[in-house]
RNA sequence: GCCCGAGUGGCGGAAUAGGCAGACGCAGCGGACUUAAAAUCCGCCGCCUUCGCAGGCGUGCCGGUUCGACUCCGGCCUCGGGCACCA
């Protein structure tokens, strides 16, 4: 090989070595202790863009320090592969999704290889194929056998321009998560995932997850959004019928003065029909339903209501209450009614005063009367039950309690808990995305397509246009077939299910790749799960990481998997942005991560990005902090190079060293003590700067007259196999050059020495009165006395204390002294 | 509004358990090598005062605890993120 460092050729041949060699391949192997590392896979858009080459950077480093580190790893990669993006270049260049998407693969592929990434291909896994899409459809049948998988009509979103329907995870504020258009309301009839089902432990099992970011547990927990409280029964005035209400406060239902219901609360009609309400309250619902979800969610909107000529009875005081549609109670989430306390409740609040209602305390701070004419604002606080008959005196904690059982006795009312979280709308009026396995018959209804059917094709011959409701509906070879039940005509569900499917369960099929008798085989499962560093952005803090979870107990609950959570650990990466924004096309602010892999090669581009910022945060990039890197890679080349001779014919016998000797071994170990603490903790940006620092020292050394053949060899085996995680490909060439015949990634990571870690001498820090005054060098076994001698023993420290008294001394041994004077 | 997270040189960042603030890198300055330049190697590099020795100040702001605070406590400011009529 040339002197020079020349980045392409290195590259180009340790790539293709590492094929040909199949040294990523991986196996179950119960002797080792294996571990599971995962970066979300990507979908494949084109072209790799810098945030993925941080993601597999970082995954990259802790595979291969996994693997030399004694660990039978298992570090897969795939694509996610349906989503709109293919259909739009459909519509916009007329190229069929199938095309646009595999070939995209392709080049994707080419691109992962060119940055050296240890992954294990024979385990590719593309969700667009058919061997995948197949056990997705599987899956589906399996949750409908359970019942996890139903139809039912509901208020849905619905984005206008990505012609879909959304799920709740899946809006963001009011817009599509993938378009940012105003996400719409209609109502359909929809398949659902019955997540609500599984809330509870959703919520409980995130104690498990210690290894997760502590603000992705709390965005979950707040996602799924608990709360306990009561069931009320209250009858309609006149009827026998009754209305029930959620609520939390049980303890306020004295204070109840009005009543009110959702615009789209199935009473709602039954209440008004034939009374001069009637017109009134079907416009007032309308207009409602006219509003977008930003519109009707926003806390800063005046609240609206229509009164419905109906009263209702309070089951506690029997108060007759009237009965208002109001657009601020929501249909989806309790029972789409609600008891109104406007004293204690700020939206009530708002809304009695708009609309004349009464005002009535039931609880007052302890010492303090609430007057509530004079009241500005409710009052949520603490206090205790007033006004509230036998209740009366009650602190407001234990009223809680106490009126529902009170309730519970009476028959009207029951303890109660709901969530925030909805089921998991799935359906998609999409063409690119996996059909939903279900065949719609005239006699026999809704029939799931048998198991030795699957998997339903998704068929080629498609016309996209990104207009009128499912593409599949338009095909009507795929549409009318027979019912698997009858042998009559019957006709194919025509939507495909959400994407976010795909990705529920990409890393269970990731251990078994090729099964074709199961989605995944239990028992490589059972080896390689759970994932036990997973790697990805914190976009999917709720979506993705949420279904997974939801999909991984499914399956545990099916006795397919031995783990009831899928990821152990857990590390979001920051985004990586350029002149402070985020890298986008508008911005003009992309940097192409195949113009520096060309210009400085992978290595180089993988070394910035991870010594540039911790993984977490946000990565400025930088051209000159890549040249930097670059630079730094050929200062490891040169100082290689220039002892080459001198390593190869190194003896081992590393007695009767020099003092700078010493030194320098003493650097090297200290330098693997770091560096092996830095990458278990995730701070590659140190890890890397102390690597940067043995180059130094090694520098330094070079001009040693006596430069010992076997500390140098020491010195440079090491720094190698440190830095071949980061650089795998400059490290493998060097390992080589120096008559190594082995990989880097099969070489045991480097060890210490404790003893030749420890420093010979170390700075002495002396303090008075906390502040430093000077700094000597001691031997490091310095005793407390000599430490107190030997500050004493400075002129700069003496200038500080005489003529005063000294009160007190400190002593950090071996580190500091600090004299307290007067 | 509520809940997180973060504020350190010209810049990215470091300080893992309360003990040297600014490791490492970028930029800048100086030197060596060179006919010269690039590349490379070596050195300097928080601010103020000072020829220098040295001294003072300094981790968003104000206060506290401590022999000693970037680190702990209380209050505030700014920025970023999440949630936001969920009864």
């Amino acid at each position: 090989m040339a002197e020079r460092y020349n980045h392409k050729a290195v590259e180009e041949k340790w790539q293709k070595r590492w094929e040909e060699e199949d040294i990523f391949r991986t196996y179950e192997n119960l002797s080792k202790p294996k571990k599971y590392i995962l970066e979300m896979f990507p979908y494949p858009s084109g072209e790799l863009h810098m945030g993925h080459v941080r993601n597999y950077s970082i995954g990259d480093v802790v595979a291969r320090h996994s693997k030399m580190s004694g660990y039978n790893i298992i570090h897969p990669i795939g694509y996610d592969a349906f989503g709109l993006p293919a259909e739009n270049a459909a519509i916009a260049r007329g190229i069929h999704p199938a095309k646009w998407t595999f070939d995209n693969i392709i080049n994707m592929r080419r691109q992962l290889k060119q940055l050296g990434l240890s992954y294990d291909w024979n385990r590719e896994v593309v969700t667009a194929s058919p061997n995948y899409y197949k056990w997705g459809q599987w899956l589906f049948l399996k949750f409908y056998e359970r019942g996890l998988a139903y139809r039912k009509k509901a208020q849905v979103n619905w984005c206008p321009s990505c012609e879909t329907v959304l799920a709740n995870e899946q809006v963001e504020a009011g817009r599509c998560w993938r378009c940012g258009s105003v996400a719409e309301l209609r109502d359909l009839e929809q398949w659902f995932f019955k997540i609500t089902d599984y809330a509870e432990r959703l919520l409980n099992d995130l104690d498990l997850l210690g290894g997760w970011p502590e603000r992705v547990r709390v965005m979950q927990r707040n996602w799924i959004g608990r709360s306990e409280g009561a069931y009320v029964d209250f009858q309609i005035k006149g009827s026998d019928k009754k209305i029930t209400v959620f609520t939390t406060r049980p303890d306020t239902l004295f204070g109840a003065t009005f009543f009110l219901l959702a615009p789209e609360h199935p009473m709602v009609n039954e209440l008004v029909r034939g009374t001069k309400y009637e017109v009134g309250a079907a416009e007032f619902r309308r207009k409602v339903a006219a509003e977008t979800e930003i519109d009707r969610t926003s806390a800063e909107k005046e609240k609206n209501g229509f009164f419905t000529g109906v009263y209702v009875v309070n089951p506690v005081n029997s108060e007759e209450i009237p009965v208002y549609l109001a657009d601020y109670v929501l249909m989806g989430y309790g029972t789409g009614a609600i008891m109104a306390v406007p004293a204690h409740d700020q939206r009530d609040f708002e809304f009695a005063k708009k609309y004349g209602l009464p005002i009535k305390v039931v609880i007052e701070p302890a010492g303090e009367q609430l007057n509530p004419t004079m009241m500005a604002q409710a009052y949520e606080g603490e206090g205790v039950m007033v006004n509230s008959g036998m209740f009366n005196g009650t602190p407001q904690v234990d009223g809680i309690k106490k009126v529902t059982e009170y309730l519970q006795d009476e028959g009207v009312g029951e303890v109660a808990v709901n969530y925030r979280l909805r089921d998991w709308l799935i359906s998609r009026q999409r063409y690119w995305g996996n059909p939903i396995p279900i065949v719609y018959c005239e006699k026999c209804g809704i029939v799931p397509v048998p198991e030795g059917e699957l998997p339903v094709i998704l068929p080629e011959n498609v016309e996209i246009t990104g207009k009128g409701g499912s593409p599949l509906g338009r095909v009507e070879l795929f549409v009318n077939t027979a019912c698997p039940s009858c042998g009559g005509p019957a006709k194919r569900e025509t939507d495909t299910m959400d994407t976010f499917i795909d990705s529920s369960w990409y890393f269970l099929r990731y251990c078994s790749p090729h099964d074709d008798r199961l989605p995944f085989s239990k028992e490589a499962v059972d080896y390689w799960m759970p994932v036990d560093q997973y790697i990805g952005g914190i976009e999917h803090a709720v979506l993705h990481l949420l279904y997974s979870r939801f999909f991984t107990k499914v399956l545990y609950d099916m006795g397919m998997v031995s783990e009831v959570e899928p990821f152990t650990n857990l590390l979001t990466q920051g985004m990586v942005i350029k002149d402070g924004a985020k890298m986008s096309k508008s911005k003009g602010n992309v940097v192409d991560p195949s113009m520096i892999i060309d210009k400085y090669g992978a290595d180089t581009a993988r070394l910035f990005i991870l010594f540039a910022s911790p993984p977490e945060k946000e990565l400025e990039w930088s051209d000159r902090g890549v040249e930097g890197s670059y630079r730094f890679l050929n200062r490891v080349w040169r100082i290689v190079q220039e002892n080459k001779d001198l390593v190869m014919k190194a003896q081992g016998d590393l007695t009767n060293l020099g003092p700078a000797d010493r030194n320098l071994r003493s650097i090297v170990h200290r330098t693997i003590r770091r560096v092996t603490d830095d990458i278990a903790r995730f701070s590659f940006n140190t890890a890397i700067s102390a690597i940067m620092e043995l180059v130094n020292a090694m520098y330094k050394y070079n001009d040693e007259a006596n430069r010992h053949s076997g500390v140098m060899k020491e010195a440079t085996d090491n720094l190698i196999l440190m830095l071949s995680p980061f650089a795998p490909h400059i490290t493998e060439e060097l390992w080589h050059e120096l008559g190594n015949t082995e990989s880097t990634f099969l070489e045991p990571w480097p060890k210490y020495n404790p003893e030749l870690a420890k420093a010979e001498e170390v700075t002495l820090v002396v303090q008075v009165n906390g502040k430093v005054r000077d700094k000597i060098t001691v031997p490091a076994d310095v005793s407390e006395d000599d430490m107190k001698k030997t500050a004493l023993g400075s002129e700069r420290v003496l200038a500080h204390v005489n003529g005063k008294d000294v009160k007190n001394i400190f002593i950090v041994p071996g580190k500091l002294v600090n004299f307290v004077v007067k």
